[in-house]
DNA sequence: CATCCGTGGGC
DNA sequence: TGCCCAAGGAT
C-alpha cells in the first residue's frame, strides 16, 4: 500500500512519540538495540491474547525462567506447562503453546518461520499473532490489528460502523497508515497508545500525539468510537463440586482436553446447567458448605455448591483421579474457580474447628 | 459470521 | 457493585 500525505504523517508522529515514551516491558528489546528473540516475542504475544500486561508479567518471568528456549519448552511435560499456566485463563492457549513449540522444533529445525504465512500455520497463531511476530521479531511490514489498534483506527477515521462489521474497514485503514519501515515499532506504538492514551473510556486526547490527525478528536465525543454491537445477557448455571479427603490428600481429576478449563486439574464436579443432575462420586457422610462459590466466565456465571467428606483408608471414589497432598495444593495448578473452591473448603473447616 | 473459551482490574 | 474490557484463536 502507498503511504503518503496524512497517512505517513500519522506514522511519523506516532513513532517520534514512541521513541520517547515507549513502555519498558519484559518481552521488549532494550531501547537502542535490535535484539528480539522470536521465542520471547511469540511467547509474550500468546500470553497477551485477551489478557492484560499486568497479568502476563509474572507468568512471562516464570515461563522464560523454566523454559528459556523453544527447545526446552517443547521438551516439557504437558502437566507442568498446564500447571504453570493455571490462573491465566483461556487454557487452549497453553495446549496450543506446547503444540506450537513442538512443531517449531520438529518441523522448522527449532526456528520460528519469519513470514506471516509461515507463522500462520502454527497452532494458536492467528492473523494477529502472525502479523505481530513477523513485524516485531523479524522486521517485516505487517498489518497488526488488535483491540487497541481497532480503537485507535476507528477514532482516527471516525469509523461509525458497529463492530464486528467494521473489521474490514478498520483493517484497510490500518493498512494505509502502516509504514514500510519500523513496522514492529509502529505496531507496538499503536498498542501503547491504545493502552495508555487512547483508552476505551476518558481518552487523554490532550497529550495524544495524533490528535491533530484524529477525526474523532474533532467530534464532541471521541470516546464514542468504536461503536459496538449490544452484548447478550449471561445465563446463570448451577453445579456441585466435591472435596474428597483421605489421609491428608484430596481427590483431583483432570478435565477433558476440549471445552471449558480443558486439560486442567480440578475437583470432581457435576454437569453445570439450569438444574443439573448430580450424584456424589462416592458414598460417604457428606457435609455441605453453606454458600456456593460464585464465578463468572466469559459467557455464563456459575454457582458451584460444595460438599466435603472423609474416606476411610483404602476407599476410592468412582472414576479416574489422583490423591493430591493437601499441604501442597498450591502446586496442583488449579484454575481460579477451583482454587477458590479450595479456599472456601478451608474456611469452612476452620470455622467448624473453631466451634469445637 | 457466531459461539465458545478465563480472569483480574478499573471505574 | 456491576459492568466493561484486554497484544484473539479455533471451530
Amino acid at each position: 500500500m502507498r503511504v503518503e500525505g496524512r497517512e505517513s504523517k500519522i506514522a511519523g508522529a506516532l513513532l517520534a512519540h514512541y521513541d520517547v515514551h515507549a513502555r519498558r516491558l519484559p518481552w521488549r528489546a532494550p531501547p537502542g538495540t535490535n535484539a528480539s528473540d522470536p521465542y520471547r516475542v511469540w511467547l509474550s504475544e500468546v500470553m497477551l491474547q485477551q489478557t492484560t500486561v499486568a497479568a502476563v508479567g509474572p507468568y512471562f518471568a516464570r515461563f522464560t525462567t523454566s523454559w528459556p528456549t523453544v527447545e526446552e519448552l517443547a521438551a516439557a511435560q504437558d502437566a507442568d506447562v498446564m500447571a504453570a499456566w493455571a490462573g491465566l485463563g483461556y487454557y487452549a492457549r497453553a495446549r496450543n503453546l506446547l503444540s506450537c513449540a513442538r512443531a517449531v522444533v520438529r518441523d522448522h529445525d527449532g526456528r520460528f518461520p519469519d513470514t506471516e504465512e509461515g507463522l500462520r500455520g502454527l497452532p494458536g497463531v492467528g492473523a494477529y499473532t502472525a502479523a505481530a511476530v513477523a513485524a516485531i521479531a523479524f522486521g517485516r511490514r505487517a498489518v497488526v490489528v488488535d483491540a487497541n489498534v481497532e480503537r485507535v483506527v476507528a477514532r482516527l477515521f471516525a469509523i461509525d460502523t458497529p463492530l464486528p462489521a467494521a473489521r474490514s474497514a478498520i483493517r484497510a485503514a490500518a493498512d494505509r497508515i502502516t509504514p514500510d519501515a519500523r513496522a514492529g515499532d509502529f505496531a507496538q506504538a499503536m498498542m501503547d497508545l491504545g493502552a495508555t492514551i487512547c483508552t476505551p473510556r476518558n481518552p487523554a486526547c490532550g497529550i495524544c500525539p495524533l490528535r491533530q490527525d484524529c477525526a474523532a478528536f474533532a467530534t464532541a465525543d471521541p470516546a464514542a468510537f468504536p461503536v459496538k454491537a449490544p452484548k447478550k445477557v449471561k445465563p446463570h448455571r448451577l453445579g456441585h463440586g466435591w472435596w474428597i479427603e483421605r489421609d491428608g490428600h484430596v481427590w483431583l481429576v483432570r478435565r477433558p482436553d476440549k471445552g471449558l478449563l480443558g486439560g486442567m486439574r480440578a475437583l470432581p464436579s457435576s454437569d453445570w446447567g439450569a438444574a443439573p443432575e448430580w450424584t456424589p462420586p462416592v458414598d460417604a457422610a457428606w457435609t455441605s458448605l453453606a454458600e456456593p462459590v460464585s464465578h463468572v466466565f466469559t459467557h455464563f456465571s456459575l454457582a458451584l455448591a460444595l460438599h466435603r467428606a472423609h474416606l476411610d483408608a483404602g476407599m476410592e471414589p468412582n472414576g479416574t483421579g489422583e490423591w493430591w497432598p493437601i499441604d501442597r495444593i498450591g502446586e496442583a495448578g488449579l484454575p481460579t474457580l477451583f482454587a477458590r473452591a479450595v479456599e472456601a473448603v478451608r474456611r469452612d473447616k476452620d470455622a467448624r474447628d473453631a466451634k469445637d
